[in-house]
DNA sequence: GGTTAATCAT
C-alpha cells in the first residue's frame, strides 16, 4: 500500500485554477505514521515469503500433525512432546499459518483452535494480532456477527479494534463502524488508514454521501494525520466529488498529481460527472480532456458524465457532439446515454426528437426501460410539468415498458409536488394493484406531500399504515415526522419520535438537527433551538451553514436583530462561509427590527465581498423600507436589482406595488 | 445508473 510502490503517472492533470488552496496538510507526516494497528495490513503486503512458506511443507516444521489432532481435539489436553515440537516455531510463521487457515471458511474452526491452542500453551507473542487476524477473516466472509462475538470476548486493543471497524465497513455497517471509531479515538488510539478506506467506500454505496459524516472523518484524518495512500486518495476525492464538494475533490485530484500517482478513471469520472451537474461544464471539459491525454480511452460511463453536463446547461449541440464522437470512437451508448440525450429533448421541448432517440435505442438493441422513463418524467417534473406525467405513461406503454416502484415513486412524488394529491393517491392505488409493493421512500413521499399541503392528520395516519404493513420508518421518514410534529407544536411528540429513533439505534443525522433548529426556532424556543445545534456538535457532527441559516432566520422572523447576528458570529466562528441566503437573513433581521440602514449596510457587504445579491436580497430590502415607511425609496431598490441582472419574480413586483400603492395613499392624505 | 427529508423575501 506505500505510495512509493505505485506504478509512475500516465497521465497528469492539469487543473482549472484551483491553487489557491493550502498544501496538503495530509501528506506532511506520511512516514512517521506507523502504528501498531497497522502491522496486520503489513503482513498481508510485505509477508509473502513467509506467507507461501507457511503453505508448503515446511523444511524445518510439519503442522500437519498438529492440525489434523486440533481439528479433532478442539479441546485438547494436547500431548506434551506434540506442545514441545512446536516450540521454536518463530512468531511470524504461526501469524502465516493462522492467516492462511483463516482466509478459507471451511477452516475457521481449526483456526480458531489453533489460536486458543497457542495461547493456552504460551507459544506465540501478541496473541491480539492473532485475534485481530480472525476478526478480519470473519470480516471478509460477511461473518459479522461471529466478529464482534470473538471481539467482545477481550478488551479492544487498537488491532481488535481496526479488525473490527473493517469488518463492519466491509458489511455496510457503518453506523457501528462509525461508533467503533468513535470509542477507539476516545480510548486514545488512532484508527488505521485503510479503514478509513473502507469507510469512506462504504459511504459511498448507497450513492449519496453524508457531507457531514464525510467532513468529520476527514477532519479526523487531518488532525491524527493519517498517511494518504493512492487508494485513500482516490477515495477521499471520490466521495467529496459524490458529496458535492467538487472543489475539495479537484484538490485531491491535484494532490495526486503532485505526489506523482494517477487517479483512477472512476474517480475523474465522478469528478466530471459532479462538475457537469453543477453545470460546470468548461472545468468538466477540461478534467475529461486530461484523461484523454494521458492515453486513457474513455468508455461510456466518462462519455455519460461529460454528457451530464451539456444536458445541465442545455447546450443541445454539444450533447450532440458527444453522442457523436462515440460513435467515432466505437464507445457504445447504454441506457443512460440515451436517456440523458431524451432529457436534453424534451427540456428543449423536441418531444419529437425524444420519440426519435427512443426508436434509436431500441435499433441498437438497448431496451428501453422504466429507468429511462423516469428520468424523463423526473425532467418534466423539475420544470413544474406535472400534466406530462400521463403522457409519459402512455409512451411507456406504447414501447412495451411496465413502469417499476421508482418510476412510482418519481410520478407520487410529481404529482404531490404539485398539490395534486388526488392523483397522487390514484399512483399508489395503481402501483398496489400491479403488485408493487411500495418502500420508504414511496411512504417518505406520501406522508411529506401531504405535510406540505398541511395535512398532517393524513400524514400521521399514513406513517402508522406504513408500519402496520411492515414497511420500518428509516432516518428520513423520522425526519418528516418530527418537522409535522413541529410545526403543530407537538413538543412531547417530537420527543417521542427521538426517543423511538433511539431505541431503534437509528442515529439522527444532520437533517434531523437542522430540522430540530428549525422548529424549535420558528416557534420561538430558542433555546431548545441552541441546545439541538450543541447537541449536533457534541455527537461530532460538524454543524451546517444550512443549520446556521435555520437559526438566523427565526431570530430575523422575530425582529430579533442582535441574536440574528450574534448567531452570524456564531456561524463564522465555525470557520462557515456566510451564504446569499444566511445574509439575506440578516437584511430581514434588521428590516424587521426597523433597522434599515443596516440591512443596507449588508448589501454594501455582499457587494464588497463579491457575493451576488440575488431577487430575494433585493426583495427583502425594500421590505425594510416599506417597514419603516421609507416607500419614496423602493422604486430605486426595484431599479438597481433589474440593472444587477436580477429577474423579479411575483414576489419582487408585489413588494414594488404595494410600496407604490402606500405611496399613492400617503400623497392623498 | 433513476426516486424521499432541513435553511432566505409576500
Amino acid at each position: 500500500m506505500n505510495t512509493l510502490l505505485l506504478p509512475s503517472p500516465p497521465f497528469h492533470l492539469r487543473l482549472p485554477p484551483l491553487h489557491f488552496l493550502p498544501p496538503p496538510p495530509l501528506l506532511r507526516h506520511r512516514h512517521h505514521f506507523h502504528a501498531a494497528s497497522q502491522q496486520l495490513t503489513t503482513i498481508a503486503a510485505d509477508d509473502h515469503d513467509l506467507y507461501d512458506a507457511a503453505l508448503l511443507p515446511n523444511p524445518h516444521y510439519d503442522f500437519a500433525p498438529l492440525l489434523t489432532f486440533l481439528s479433532n481435539h478442539p479441546d485438547p489436553p494436547t500431548p506434551l512432546d506434540l506442545v514441545e515440537s512446536y516450540a521454536a516455531v518463530p512468531a511470524p510463521l504461526w501469524h502465516s499459518l493462522i492467516k492462511n487457515l483463516s482466509s478459507s471458511p471451511s477452516n475457521f474452526p481449526t483456526a480458531y483452535a489453533l489460536v486458543s491452542w497457542l495461547q493456552r500453551h504460551n507459544l506465540c507473542f501478541s496473541y491480539e494480532l492473532l485475534y485481530s487476524i480472525l476478526i478480519n477473516a470473519l470480516g471478509r466472509s460477511e461473518k459479522l456477527y461471529e466478529a464482534f462475538l470473538l471481539a467482545q470476548r477481550r478488551s479492544l486493543t487498537p488491532l481488535t479494534y481496526n479488525a473490527l471497524i473493517g469488518a463492519c465497513a466491509r458489511n455496510g455497517d457503518l453506523e457501528k463502524a462509525l461508533n467503533l471509531m468513535e470509542r477507539m479515538r476516545r480510548d486514545g488510539y488512532q484508527s488505521d488508514y485503510v479503514n478509513y478506506s473502507l469507510i469512506i467506500q462504504s459511504l459511498m454505496r448507497n450513492n449519496i454521501v453524508d457531507v457531514s459524516i464525510l467532513e468529520k472523518l476527514y477532519g479526523e484524518m487531518d488532525a491524527d494525520r493519517i498517511e494518504l495512500d493512492g487508494q485513500l486518495l482516490n477515495d477521499v476525492a471520490t466521495a467529496f466529488a459524490k458529496a458535492g464538494d467538487v472543489d475539495r475533490a479537484l484538490y485531491f485530484l491535484g494532490v495526486m498529481q503532485g505526489s506523482g500517482l494517477s487517479p483512477k478513471t472512476s474517480t475523474v469520472v465522478a469528478v466530471v460527472s459532479e462538475l457537469g451537474g453543477l453545470g460546470r461544464v468548461e472545468e468538466a471539459e477540461a478534467v475529461f480532456e486530461e484523461l484523454k491525454e494521458g492515453g486513457l480511452k474513455p468508455r461510456t460511463r466518462a462519455y455519460n458524465a461529460l454528457l451530464r453536463g451539456y444536458v445541465k446547461v442545455g447546450a443541445l449541440r454539444d450533447a450532440e457532439c458527444v453522442v457523436s464522437e462515440m460513435e467515432r470512437c466505437q464507445v457504445l451508448p447504454d441506457e443512460h446515454t440515451y436517456s440523458l440525450l431524451i432529457d436534453a429533448y424534451g427540456n428543449a421541448g423536441r418531444w419529437e426528437s425524444a420519440r426519435i432517440v427512443l426508436k434509436e435505442m431500441e435499433a441498437n438493441g438497448v431496451k428501453p426501460n422504466s429507468y429511462v422513463f423516469s428520468r424523463i418524467l423526473a425532467s418534466y417534473r423539475d420544470r413544474g410539468e406535472w400534466q406530462r406525467s400521463f403522457q409519459v405513461l402512455k409512451e411507456m406503454s406504447n414501447c412495451g415498458v411496465s413502469p417499476d416502484r421508482q418510476f412510482y415513486n418519481v410520478m407520487i412524488d410529481t404529482f404531490g409536488k404539485y398539490n395534486c394529491l388526488e392523483h397522487m393517491m390514484a399512483a399508489f392505488g395503481k402501483m398496489k394493484e400491479e403488485g408493487i409493493e411500495p418502500d420508504t421512500v414511496t411512504w417518505n413521499t406520501l406522508i411529506d406531500c401531504h405535510c406540505k399541503q398541511g395535512h398532517h392528520g393524513k400524514a400521521e395516519e399514513l406513517f402508522e399504515e406504513m408500519q402496520e404493513t411492515g414497511c420500518s420508518p428509516c432516518t428520513t421518514t423520522y425526519n418528516i415526522m418530527i418537522n409535522s410534529f413541529g410545526a403543530q407544536e407537538r413538543w412531547d411528540d417530537v420527543n417521542g419520535l427521538l426517543g423511538r429513533m433511539q431505541s431503534l439505534g437509528l442515529l439522527p443525522n444532520a437533517i434531523t438537527y437542522t430540522t430540530l433548529v428549525d422548529i424549535y426556532g420558528q416557534s420561538g424556543r430558542f433555546d431548545d433551538a441552541i441546545e439541538c445545534l450543541e447537541a449536533m456538535k457534541s455527537a461530532g457532527l460538524k454543524p451546517s451553514s444550512t443549520m446556521y441559516n435555520a437559526l438566523i432566520n427565526a431570530y430575523a422572523q422575530k425582529g430579533l436583530s442582535e441574536q440574528a447576528v450574534n448567531a452570524f458570529r456564531v456561524m463564522r466562528s465555525d470557520g462557515l462561509k456566510p451564504s446569499i441566503l444566511a445574509l439575506n437573513s440578516l437584511i430581514n433581521a434588521f428590516g424587521e427590527d426597523r433597522r434599515d440602514a443596516e440591512a443596507f449596510s449588508v448589501l454594501q457587504y455582499m457587494k464588497d465581498n463579491n457575493l451576488k445579491p440575488d431577487v430575494v436580497t433585493y426583495t427583502t430590502l425594500m421590505k425594510a423600507l416599506v417597514r419603516v415607511d421609507k416607500y419614496e425609496k423602493v422604486p430605486a431598490v426595484f431599479e438597481e436589482m433589474l440593472l444587477s441582472g436580477c429577474t423579479p419574480d411575483r414576489k419582487a413586483r408585489a413588494m414594488l406595488r404595494s410600496a407604490l400603492r402606500y405611496m399613492k395613499s400617503a400623497l392623498k392624505v
